[in-house]
DNA sequence: ATTTGAGTTCGCCCATAGGCGAGCTTCTAG
DNA sequence: CTAGAAGCTCGCCTATGGGCGAACTCAAAT
């Protein structure tokens, strides 16, 4: 046994099964193979048709894993992503990408603070002048 | 024409139609059919099957629709809404549920904050040791 | 050779929050 | 009386984010 061989510890090549980055990103492999799907991943197959893929794929699920919970779909992280080259190659691009979703997350924040406030005064059971009144 | 007999004025009665509440909430008539299947408001029926509200279901909805912006579904805000009386009985309660709600949107606000933060780290891109580590 | 374990595709399933059209009834005005 | 506006039910469709099982292949270890 090298240590390359047994698939739990074959993380020094650049080869990685779908486990392994399901494992190493924090879902399941069917989660992998969707992100693959809609493009926040992207990868070549072996031989044998099994998906291999980069520890940048990892960073990929992780960066749309974090921009999901600031209210990013999928589909948008895809966008993003398919924007910039591999962690290892360009840093700097992480780190903008980084700063986009932190201006997305501080926007979202700032709805949250307003509709926080309409809740506490429970302003928003007035009626709507421009509602209520029929058009004309 | 009296004053309740044109529709789009019959607002004084305690009868409202789908459409009268869907105009004054600022949804849809096929939303307004939705939330009473879900339980987030509820009405009766007029002798010809048409569904009949009072404005106490405008604001029901107008809570739930509030509710939605800090991340409570549909069936939670029709359970809140389930335990409490119409707003004209009892403002009390309804200033409760704005209350718990509140403090619902601050702990949302408290986790995108967190998220936030680590968006400008790019913390997560770290291996979590815990995942990476084959278990045993 | 065979048995695992992990991979593959396909396709149906869930919840959430409705939209939309079909076909039918009911109401109100003129 | 008849037309139009609005209501009704039913059921299929959308997007998002996957879960899950079936049936099958593939590779490595015994």
């Amino acid at each position: 046994m090298t240590s390359t061989d047994h698939p739990a510890f074959e993380t020094g090549g650049t080869s990685l099964t779908v486990g392994q980055v399901a494992r190493a990103a924090g879902v399941t492999a069917n989660a992998v193979r969707f992100y693959e799907r809609y493009g926040v991943i992207t990868g070549h197959r072996s031989s044998g048709n099994a998906r291999r893929f980069t520890v940048d794929a990892i960073c990929r699920i992780k960066l749309a894993l974090a921009a999901q919970r600031v209210g990013i779909t999928l589909k948008e992280s895809a966008e993003i992503l398919a924007g910039i080259p591999p962690l290892s190659r360009d840093l700097d691009r992480w780190v903008g990408a980084g700063d986009e979703l932190v201006r997305i997350g501080r926007a979202r924040i700032a709805q949250l603070q307003a509709t926080v406030s309409e809740l506490a005064t429970l302003d928003f059971l007035q009626p709507d002048p421009a509602r209520d009144r029929p058009p004309g």
